[in-house]
RNA sequence: GGCCGAGUACCCAAGUGGCCUAAGGGGACGGAUUGCAAAUCCGUUAUUCGUGGGUUCAAAUCCCACCUCGGCCUCCA
């Protein structure tokens, strides 16, 4: 099997797969997934489709995924940056929010549900999500349909979390304060700060910024995070040992991983503001809690998307979601490019030309796909053929995206022959094996089935197009250019861009 | 203040010591095609890799200094 070369954050330098699996073929994979109180905007996506291509990139050389993504559905508050659980829960902020919608008329047509209660609004965004994400082709979601495990929701598995909480209590790792509240001692796990550099010491020299006095009152040490919160007039409360009350916002990610692959794992994947504070509270509980060594062998982290060289972010609300690209006619397939073609660890630039290029590349694969087509079923196989373009492109394919995933050079690989093989047509290699090559490769980047524009119909516009198009081949038909032409505009300013093919005149909306 | 990246043509971007007079895509330009366009196809488009030093027979690639930009450390992937 090829050897999977990946930037691990915890060592800071790329280094070999190699699965605990004792037989070498599995691969236990967690990814951080979205909170589910909004839409989820391209940003999200970039880390979503990242682990996607990871993961999809262990099948292609061999290697058999179990992946699980969460999808929180609880525990975060607006402020619960300072650890202590101050702050509002984000639930019911989307409840507010959906509430206005409701009153304003505002709400998709056929939605019925309660904005107070925090479960629909966590369920109506998360079938929404899911919806998003098997349209981009994630394929964790996919999954999902047959197997109910891949995606775990924090609010079914509180039992765990308390289980994992009292572990962490039993151990001498965490402790109930003064306020009733259960705290992760960070001083009994040396290691803590060994992901993000943020050591104890680095913490407290960094004053002022997330440990404020106030919180501090009842904790043994200022970096000190929240297990569970006893909090009786909280929206979302459950049972505890400790008083009805929520769980901490990182206990989920480590009781759900134990449940759902094991309490060590493989690789761990998020966006890189996970890295601190989340991923290595993350590793404390799951060390402490299991007594272990590791918990993630390899930390995998998607750095942040920028939107036409602007940073993005909730707060500022210059974020596109899925559904804002998808209206504009961007088709799955150009929108997936777009976001993992540029390399995971830097600062990728989402941009309307980028999206634009990806189209142009993903229409030229498609048409090297469907001419190959025809060819493989006709051919009689010539399985002594040398290998086609595409196969050698495969290799270098790869080979590319073992090496920490090198997307761009993949992507090359593929161009460098679509150009040279137009029809497939070639004596000397076999068109099967090749059709089989350049499936391989979209195995991985998952375009060519997704190539299509999810624009909801128009019916209207549709008939006005085809009314146009046949008096303009009317007029071209009695070489009246200057009708023909007027008409064209016509259409131009309509937004719509015809297309003169052999088998007549086809549109497409701008 | 701590941590981490990046600066390669008009734009995106690969390349981490010789195969680099620098891959691939977009754009632009020229050609084919077209009634003219669009789409498609073919061709052209960086002797040069942020700046200044250094190491080496050899540097975009290694070392030093400097400049610039971005991200994380707070919500947020």
């Amino acid at each position: 099997m090829q050897t999977v070369v990946l930037h691990n954050t915890l060592t800071h330098r790329e280094e070999p797969i190699v699965p605990i699996d004792a037989a070498g073929r599995r691969v236990l994979f967690y990814s951080c997934g979205p909170t589910v109180y909004d839409d989820a905007h391209v940003g999200n996506f970039r880390s979503f489709l990242n682990a996607d291509i990871l993961r999809r990139t262990l099948e292609l050389v061999g290697y058999t995924v179990r992946h699980v993504m969460n999808i929180t559905d609880v525990g975060h508050m607006t402020d619960d940056a300072n650890a202590d659980g101050a702050g509002e829960d984000k639930m019911a902020v989307a409840g507010r929010r959906l509430l206005e919608a409701k009153k304003a008329g505002t709400l998709p047509d056929g939605v019925s549900l309660d904005p107070r209660d925090p479960l629909a609004i966590a369920d109506f965004y998360a079938a929404r999500f899911l919806e998003d994400a098997r349209t981009l082709g994630l394929k964790v979601a996919i999954d999902l349909l047959a197997d109910p495990t891949c995606m775990p929701r924090p609010t079914r598995c509180i039992p765990q979390m308390i289980e994992l909480a009292k572990r962490l209590i039993d151990r001498g790792h965490a402790y109930v304060a003064r306020d009733g509240v259960v705290y992760f001692d960070v001083g009994s796990f040396p290691a803590y700060g060994r992901l993000s550099g943020n050591t104890l010491a680095a913490l407290r020299e960094g004053a002022g910024e997330r440990i404020q006095a106030e919180h501090q009152a009842f904790k043994r040490g200022a970096a000190d995070f929240m297990l569970w919160k006893p909090d009786a007039s909280h929206l979302l409360k459950w049972d505890s040992p400790w008083g009805a009350g929520y769980p901490g916002w990182h206990l989920e990610c480590s009781a759900m991983a134990a449940e759902f692959l094991g309490q060590e794992i493989d690789i761990h994947s998020g966006g890189e503001d996970n890295i601190f504070p989340h991923h290595e509270c993350e590793i404390a509980q799951s060390c402490c809690g299991f007594g272990q060594a590791t918990f993630a062998r390899t930390w995998f982290h998607t750095r942040h998307l920028v939107v036409e060289g602007q940073k993005m972010s909730k707060s500022k609300g210059n974020f596109f979601t899925v559904r804002d690209v998808m209206a504009r006619g961007v088709t799955p397939a150009a929108l997936r490019l777009e976001l993992v073609r540029m390399h995971y660890r830097t600062n990728a630039n989402f941009t309307w030309q980028g999206l634009k290029d990806c189209q142009r590349q993903i229409d030229r694969w498609a048409r090297a796909h469907a001419a190959l087509v025809p060819h493989a079923r006709t051919c009689p196989g010539k399985p002594s053929a040398p290998a086609g373009p595409f196969e050698t492109a495969l290799g270098e394919f790869t080979l590319a995206l073992c090496d920490d995933l090198n997307v761009a050079r993949a992507v090359a690989a593929i161009n460098s022959v679509v150009a040279s093989s137009p029809d497939g047509a070639s004596a000397t290699h076999c068109a099967r094996r090749e059709l089989q090559a350049i499936q391989s490769m979209d195995s991985v980047l998952g375009v060519l089935d997704r190539n299509t524009s999810q624009q909801p119909a128009d019916d209207r516009l549709a008939a006005q197009v085809a009314e146009l198009i046949a008096r303009r081949a009317a007029a071209r038909a009695a070489k009246e250019w200057g009708e023909s032409d007027r008409v064209r505009d016509e259409l131009s300013a309509l937004g719509v861009q015809i297309k003169d093919g052999p088998e007549g005149t086809t549109w497409t909306r701008q």
